[in-house]
RNA sequence: GGCGCGGUAGCUCAGUUGGUUAGAGCGCAGGAUUCAUAACCCUGAGGUCGGGAGUUCAAAUCUCCCCCGCGCUACCA
């Protein structure tokens, strides 16, 4: 049993871009409840903290595609993760914004503090800056020839063509993703934390576990992935990182020559913890600092696999270098969610959104809170089917779980009106019974400590099994008819047993244990150190009916999740361009005209050189369609025409227009675009 | 390319410092049973532990090579 005196949990502050989807609740948010119920029910004093990370360049960017304030785009997400968040019961005792006023506070007086500790050090150094956009510009928006192999669209970090690893400056002709013009080189400085001088602390921190000569924490529970990938950062040689950007949009460097800087976001986004405590300590008219500052306190993060090396290595230097902050007892990162064979992914709309699930499947938190306990990707990636989902709800929380406590409610109903019958004299059974529930506690507090939530649920679940085999071994709708003070006894066990698992559960599936509760007419809270007791329900305590805990998924249910998965699946087709205005599209000026005459491109196998009346004129357009029509079966042809396009020499020959065509995602058909019935040349398609 | 993590029964996963017949849950087969949401309970079949070589009396576990998946690669957030 830990003997912290309390607990600061972290869940990775999810980014306010987009909506969760599953991968992100299996391998953060569900094992943090878990655990943070867990340590509220053993009595600890907790502050269970998250809230929405809302700003580096991404959100900046979209906002000015959509036309809308960075806020805005904010705003929406924030309040629809909340939401979510709370519908699935996860229970956060600050959920927070980075964009709050004291979040931006928070994060300047820390930065204000390492500055002038001498944390940081500044360099100067020259970076493309977009003239239009009046802005510097991120590696990832930067394209031109990759110098390796000389593909024309290489990013400014990356040649995706040929896999070299780029910086901006190699590339040749850059141009802007944000304007589409050459960016020009500027000098910009900017605040670095040399993390190579941390490197001999950090290295006796998380390879030892110790800190300032003294033991920290047990590196040994520490996930392996989590040592490796911090062993690989140190060994490779730390080097200074950049911990300001040229942005607009977060929070301002709040030091002389910081004037159109930011903080980068990963110095942003970990203080955002800090602020969320401050939040609600000042809500709750508590104290926040003992929640970071007290060695009595276990402060740990949940998060996946891509933030290991941010909480590992440059959030605890940040903390360290600070003076007054404690460092994380053990950061459970997990690895990665896939889903129905394949990677879940945002842009393609390949994804379970957890918004989407918690409106298909109303009452039903738990099941997903349990499907995704049992699959969470603790130590190697996992995945997530909906067959899978049904399995484990149908066969396991139905036919398990749910059914013993139905059976037990249901004897306890028909032979004692629902009041739990007295203890009569204990069998050998009945006492190996006792034993073994206290074994099955046993390890299930101890995964508990270990941030073992997967093992832990599944010896939750055993608690159900024990009481089924009891049940079945010991056979009272038998024994009624000739030993009624041996039911008596077995009844009173198999309610405790229910009571146990009512208490066993709540950390794992509260709904439904809020429920049990109510059908055991249990008044007052059980206390996890009473897990194992068989008295939890007095002899004469009246319980209710029986009630159903969980319920069958049938198959259509899970085609329909699946049909829909499929449907709305982009992978086959390019993404949806980004969204335009009304005035954007009547700015195209597209009419319906005749082809009057068709010939070969005399200098290009691909191309025709048509002419066609387009009511205002004859106009010569060149298209390339070549492979899929001959010249004289298209004479006389309905056709689509952008009329307003800028004129534009092809191979020599001027195309004034295009002509619109239809065509299949794998290139194996293409066809005109034309009007269904006969309409005339010049007529405006709209 | 470099580094890290992983590749164990049909499925999802455990396997402590190398040591007797490699485990669990689910699925499957057979049996038993009827209090229960045709659920529960018992029994059983199923694996040359990604492939190859090596160290050892002994390797899923250590070493080397190869294949596959995922992540990181430091101004993507």
């Amino acid at each position: 049993m830990s003997s912290a005196k309390r607990h600061t949990i972290t869940a990775a502050l999810p980014y306010a871009n987009g909506p969760l989807h599953l991968g992100h609740i299996a391998g953060v948010y569900v094992p943090a409840d878990i655990y943070a119920r867990y340590r509220r029910l053993t009595g600890g004093d907790v502050a269970f903290i998250c809230g929405s990370d809302e700003h580096g360049a991404a959100i900046t960017l979209r906002a000015k595609k959509e036309g809308i304030t960075p806020q805005e785009i904010v705003d929406k997400y924030h309040g629809i993760n909340k939401k979510a968040f709370e519908d699935l019961g996860i229970s956060f005792d600050m959920y927070h914004r980075t964009s709050d006023p004291m979040h931006h506070e928070t994060a300047q007086e820390y930065f204000k503090v390492l500055d002038e500790k001498g944390v940081f050090t500044k360099d100067t150094s020259e970076q493309y800056y977009d003239e239009e956009n009046d802005q510097f510009l991120a590696d990832r928006y930067i394209t031109g020839e990759c110098p390796k192999c000389h593909h024309p669209s290489a990013y400014g970090d990356q040649c995706e063509n040929c896999g070299s690893a780029l910086s901006p400056t190699e590339l040749i002709n850059p141009k802007s993703t944000l304007s589409g013009k050459t960016p020009v080189l500027r000098e910009t400085s900017h605040w670095y934390l040399p993390m190579e001088r941390h490197e001999e602390w950090l290295r006796d921190w998380i390879t030892n576990g110790k800190l300032d000569g003294k033991q920290h924490h047990d590196p040994k529970v520490w996930r392996k992935q989590v040592l490796g990938q911090c062993m690989s950062w140190i060994d490779g040689g730390l080097q200074p990182r950049a911990m300001t950007r040229d942005l607009d949009w977060g929070v301002k460097v709040p030091v002389d020559g910081g004037e159109g800087k930011v903080l980068y976001v990963w110095l942003d986004a970990p203080i955002g913890y800090i602020s969320a405590t401050k939040e609600w300590a000042k809500q709750t008219g508590k104290d926040w600092e003992p929640y970071w500052k007290d060695e009595d306190t276990e402060l740990v993060h949940f998060l996946a696999k891509d933030n290991i090396v941010f909480h590992c290595i440059i959030f605890p230097i940040l903390l360290k270098a600070h003076g007054d902050f404690i460092l994380p007892q053990n950061i459970p990162a997990n690895e990665f969610l896939n889903l129905e064979g394949d990677k879940f992914s945002t842009s393609r709309n390949y994804a379970v959104w957890l918004h989407d699930y918690l409106a298909d499947f109303p009452g039903q938190e738990d099941v997903l809170r349990y499907v995704l306990c049992s699959i969470a990707p603790e130590s190697k990636d996992a995945e997530f089917t909906w067959k899978d989902f049904q399995a484990r709800n149908n066969n396991e929380l139905v036919a398990n779980l749910g059914n013993f406590v139905n059976r037990t409610l249901v004897l306890t109903n028909k032979y004692y009106d629902g009041i739990v019958p007295s203890a009569n004299e204990y069998h050998d059974i009945d006492r190996s019974i006792t034993l073994e529930m206290a074994e099955i506690i046993n390890t299930m507090n101890a995964y508990l400590e270990t941030f073992r939530l997967r093992d832990a649920q599944a010896e939750m679940m055993n608690l159900a099994r024990l009481g089924n085999k009891y049940l079945a071994d010991t056979e009272p709708w038998k024994l009624v008819k000739t030993d009624a003070e041996r039911v008596q006894t077995i009844m009173h066990i198999a309610n405790q047993i229910v009571a146990n698992l009512s208490l066993a559960m709540t950390p794992f599936l509260p709904f439904t244990a809020e429920k049990l509760s109510k059908l055991l007419n249990l008044e007052t809270e059980l206390k996890w150190d009473e897990l194992g007791s068989l008295n939890l329900l007095s002899t004469g305590h009246q319980i209710n009916k029986a009630e159903l805990l969980f319920t069958k998924i049938e198959d259509d249910i899970i085609e329909a999740q699946v049909a829909k998965l499929k449907s709305t699946d982009t992978s086959k087709h390019k993404p949806m361009k980004d969204e335009i205005s009304f005035d954007d599209f009547t700015k195209l000026d597209i009419r319906v005209a005749t082809i009057l005459e068709a010939q070969k491109h005399e200098n290009a196998d691909k191309l025709l050189v048509l002419k066609v009346d387009t009511g205002l004129d004859v106009r010569t357009i060149v298209s390339g369609i070549a492979s899929y029509y001959k010249p004289e079966d298209i004479v006389g042809k309905k056709v689509s025409v952008l009329l307003n396009l800028a004129p534009r020499k092809i191979r020599g020959v001027e195309s004034q227009g295009m002509i619109l065509m239809a065509e299949n995602t794998d290139e194996s058909e293409l066809a005109f675009v034309a009007p269904e019935k006969d309409i005339e040349n010049g007529g405006e398609v709209r």
